[in-house]
DNA sequence: CTCAATCCTGACCAGAACACTCGGGATTAG
DNA sequence: CTAATCCCGAGTGTTCTGGTCAGGATTGAG
């Protein structure tokens, strides 16, 4: 088993978020050749089939693939890869991005907590979600589908940890 | 009990990460002025005092307040909330920031990845990281803890849900 | 000195979520 | 017909969450 690796807390994806971006990434790479088994991507990416088998059906239910059944089958994206942005694939297989009750996509949702009236805590929440929302979306299955040394120039920060902490100064202005 | 509300999956924030936030905005609010019991602080935000105090110990435990102990006693911040930025205080509670186990704050963590070096997919949780890192360290307790209209200009963005899908561009240059 | 208000520590616990596994049924190409 | 597929629902051990509980140490006030 995976045992979820060392416990991180705050903002940590399941294994549905990394394999399903995984096999989202292999159909991408396969995109217009017909249909892909999953016994083949399970195989290719090392994965357990019968738990990816779980896994496709949010992603089949979202729309985003779609299934030919019998001998030969498989699944195929239903549109092109650079159409696709990140934010519904993930948003499809871990449900949406709320990092807290009064931070819900949904307003509806949102307004169910009773202290929005006086605290405004729940800007911070509405902040990270956003701030989440906006990396996800910015990139496309067909940016993440491209092999490896992305591109000459641009080269898409791989493993390049950017400098946290970006600056501790006291009076810092929000952007926006 | 809070049940996690509707289960949400990625980027959800524990109870932790929201208790213990209210908390040091409310010991923002009264700094300097001696410090507060857990007790008051408990009743004040309804919430249930012995989950504050192990919650407490990890703000200790970070440097982010003092106890003095006795009758009269309870806790303090440290430093002046317009010193702290909220990127501490959630990491104190919850945690390193790290969606992923490739996506790790600590870049030696991050290498016992295997995958890292022919997959890019890590780029995507690297970026989401550091969405939330930003997010959270652009903003100060001090901002947190002012009262209720923020500010009369920059009104701090509350509810207000920003338009999600910025750009559904094919070719899009990441920023950095 | 005593007492009550505090902080501090560690153990315990029920319920949920996570990461799977398993068994079998429906479809279809060869 | 048969093998390769997708499809579906139920079961399962482990961990995490969100607390509770019992008691000990420290201190200010009377």
């Amino acid at each position: 088993m995976r045992t979820t690796f060392p416990t991180t807390g705050a903002v940590h994806f399941s294994t549905r978020g990394e394999y399903g971006v995984r096999l989202m990434v292999e159909l991408a790479r396969h995109h217009g050749t017909g249909p892909i088994s999953l016994t083949d991507m399970a195989d290719h990416e090392s994965l357990p089939r019968p738990y990816l088998e779980q896994l496709v059906v949010s992603l089949r239910e979202a729309g985003l693939v779609t299934s030919t059944r019998g001998a030969h089958g498989g699944y195929e994206l239903t549109r092109d890869p650079a159409d696709i942005r990140m934010g519904e694939v993930v948003r499809a297989l871990e449900g949406p991005i709320a990092p807290m009750i009064c931070a819900s996509e949904d307003p509806a949702h949102a307004g169910l907590c009773e202290r929005t009236s006086f605290c405004n805590v729940n800007s911070l929440w509405g902040r990270v979600r956003d701030a989440v929302i906006g990396a996800l979306d910015s990139l496309s299955l067909a940016e993440l589908a491209q092999p490896r040394p992305a591109h000459p120039f641009h080269p898409g920060a791989p493993a390049q940890l950017v400098s946290h902490r970006p600056a501790p100064s006291t009076t810092q202005t929000v952007s926006r």
